[in-house]
This record gives structure tokens, C-alpha cells and sequence, in this order.
DNA sequence: GAAACAATGTGAACAATGTTAACATTTAAT
DNA sequence: ATTAAATGTTAACATTGTTCACATTGTTTC
């Protein structure tokens, strides 16, 4: 994923012998989202964070009323990204359905699997009320959450490869099952990173095998 | 689950007038997973919590090495607290496969649901480290991981409601599906306590019929 | 262009947290 | 009874997020 952070390094220095910053603001959302992911939630600290741009801590509250505020900021950025990665995979008409459906949980374990603190912090246990109005399934414009996978799953229907039921509740099912997997590998829970590709088959298969 | 800590109060209160506490190791680990029940993570400080122990912060060092120390033993007398809830629906010969299998999924559910912060702690991304060979699925005595889960699936191939391919993948996909609906119900990401049931029912049902 | 104002950044302080070290008290062992 | 070990206390420390008074820069208004 080295697309996502490319023009990092240029927004993060600061101008050279400058009071201002600049943009301060997108260089916190910015180095904070990228500190997550390289060295996870814990290691955010205002301190750090500043240091390194250069900047002193107390700079971080002309822009954020709090630190949570920021991390909210930094949680809305990762879902952009997430979209980002995942809106062209849905909407890939050139594939067929299946194939669409096995791309996508595909590239949701391996963004979990590759950005194991990035996914914590958008679908783990913190951050919860941050997290609020930003990442609501019934929203159709954004394919991170449910709603583009009940698009997937009305085609599926049509096709035939899924049963004809609520959307809702398939989309739901087929979310628990994935996020369950991701969650169980990344916080250690199934150590079993050798056999790895067989269980994702075997629950991929019986996923579908299920919904049929 | 009243009766987990029904012996609380007693194990608490601090010998009258005296300078030693008693047994105070027990009662950190007692009311500490107390909190961590009632108030979650957050909540817990070694201040809060040696208050109403009516002791001193730095008594908490004589018995373990750091608050991660506690926490770990917290962590170990919660999954104690999980198997004595899960072995007897498990070892229940009494009852169909079928049923211990309905049971056990509901049942893994409702304590999710019931014991949010305690779920959080035992299976949630914080104190990966501290739940390090505690919480091993290849442990034979633990009806808490995945081995129970192997013997009833076993069980359930030689019935023929499963069909016979490697059990440690199946249960793995299993947990998952359970372990994935609990998380994203608990940390707000489903927000349809309405049709849970309905959410849950499908589930499970479109769970047995993958594996089948 | 100068003055007034808003936006942004700084430095020193604060309270809360986990942790440590020196000392006190009780219990157990010899 | 004396000594040693176990257990508890007090005072301090470093780290964290946060706030407040002040400084600097950018923008608007006349």
C-alpha cells in the first residue's frame, strides 16, 4: 500500500524557519493515521506525534478540541482509504459476480492481515463513540460497510448462486464471518498462519455453500 | 451471572483495623474483574481500584509484577470463568449434538452480549501479550478455545450433520462466524438489536448447512 | 499602507496515571 | 526471643493529555 502515504513526507515537513505550519491540521490526520499503522494505537502520543512534525504539542488543540477528536479524523480518513480500495472491486461489472464476491472478502483479510492497526482501529473495540456517523452501513455512498455487499448480494440472488432472502441479514452473516477471521488472526487467537489459505477456502466455500 | 460473584463482598472488605489485607491478591484479581465488567477497560486505575480495597497503590506491586501482570491474572480466572460456563453444555451427553451445538453458539452469544467488557478483555485486541499461552486452543483440558469444539464436531461428522473434513478447520470457521457476530454487534457496527434474533437464526442456520 | 482582528503556534503549568524506593508493620521461622 | 520474610505505606518520579496566558503570522478594513 505504498500508494496511500506517498506525499507524506513533503506535507510533513514543516516550512523551513517558519512560525506557521501550513497545514498543519492534514499533516496531523496524516502522520497520525501512518504512525497507527506502523506502530499501532498505543504508540500515539501528542508528544510524539508533534516531535515529529516539528511542532509543540499544544499546537494539536487549534485544530482538534481533543485528542480523541483527532483520532475521529484520523478514524474518517481510513475509512476514505478503505472505500478507496474496495469501491472498484464492487463495482468492477466487467467480472462476474463470483468473482467479485471472492476478490472482495479476499481483499478484506488481506487489509486486515497487512494493516493489522489500521483495521483495529476501524473496527476494534476503542474508539467506539469516535466512531459514530462515520461508518453507517444504511449510507449507499460508501462501500465500506454493508451496503455495497447488499448490492453484491441482490446480484447474487438474481444470478442464483444465493438464496433469496433478506440482503440485510446475508450481508450481515457474510461480515461476521469475514471480520471474525480477520479478527481471530490479527489478535492471535488462531495460530495457524501455515495452513492459513485452507481455512479461508474451506470458509469462503462453506460461506457461500450456506447461503445457497 | 450472578453467581460468578456472589462472594465479592466478602473477599473485599479488608480486615478491620489492621495493617495487612488478608488475601489481597485474591481480591485484586476479584474486584478488578469486577470492573472490568462493569465499567470496562478504561475504568480500570490502580487508584480506583486499591480505594475501595482500602489499600495502597504500591500494595498492588507486592503481588504482581505491573498492572499488565494483574491484568493477565485477571484474563486467566475470566477464561476459568468461561469454561465453567461452556464444559457442561459441551459435555452434556444427555443432549443431541444438534442441541449442545445450538446451545453452545447461543450460549457463547448471550455471554458476549451480557459480559461485553469481559468478552473485550478475553478475546478483543488489547493484552495480546498477556493472554500468551492461556488461552491455547490446542490445550486438551479447555473447553474455552477450539478444542471442545473439535470433539463436538467429531461427534457431529459421525452423525452426518457435518461433513468429515478436517475438524480444526471447521471449528475455525465456526469461531469465526460466532466470534465475528459477537464483536460487531458489541462494538456498535451492527446496529439491529430489533432482528437479532432473525440475524442470529439465519446464521446459524446457513452456518450448519455450509458445513454439512 | 496602518490598524484591528482572527488564525495559528509556543511555553509553562496541571492533574491523572503507572511505577519505584525507602521505610513500617505483621507474620513465620529458627 | 530474635531474625528473616512477607506484606503494606508514604513520598516521590516520569509520562500522559490538557489548559492558559502569551507570541507570531495572516487577513481584513479603513
Amino acid at each position: 500500500m505504498s500508494t496511500f502515504y506517498g506525499t507524506i513526507f513533503l506535507m510533513n515537513s514543516k516550512k523551513q524557519n517558519s512560525y506557521h505550519h501550513g497545514n498543519l491540521k492534514e499533516s496531523l490526520l496524516t502522520t497520525t493515521l501512518h504512525m497507527v499503522e506502523s506502530e499501532g494505537l498505543d504508540a500515539i502520543t501528542l508528544r510524539e506525534l508533534t516531535q515529529r512534525l516539528g511542532t509543540s504539542r499544544s499546537a494539536v488543540y487549534r485544530h482538534f478540541e481533543s485528542k480523541e477528536a483527532l483520532m475521529k479524523g484520523v478514524i474518517e480518513q481510513g475509512y476514505t482509504q478503505l472505500d478507496k480500495l474496495f469501491t472498484p472491486i464492487f463495482k468492477d461489472k466487467s467480472r462476474s459476480v463470483e468473482e467479485r464476491f471472492e476478490r472482495m472478502s479476499r481483499a478484506y483479510l488481506e487489509f486486515a492481515m497487512e494493516h493489522p492497526n489500521l483495521y483495529r482501529l476501524l473496527f476494534g473495540e476503542r474508539f467506539r463513540e469516535e466512531r459514530e456517523g462515520i461508518c453507517d452501513y444504511r449510507d449507499e455512498t460508501q462501500a465500506t460497510g454493508l451496503y455495497a455487499l447488499i448490492g453484491l448480494l441482490l446480484e447474487a440472488q438474481e444470478v442464483g448462486i444465493v438464496e433469496k432472502a433478506d440482503p440485510m441479514i446475508q450481508a450481515a452473516t457474510i461480515w461476521a464471518s469475514v471480520h471474525g477471521l480477520a479478527s481471530l488472526l490479527i489478535d492471535g487467537h488462531l495460530m495457524m498462519s501455515d495452513n492459513l489459505e485452507e481455512i479461508y477456502r474451506y470458509m469462503y466455500i462453506s460461506l457461500l455453500k450456506g447461503l445457497r
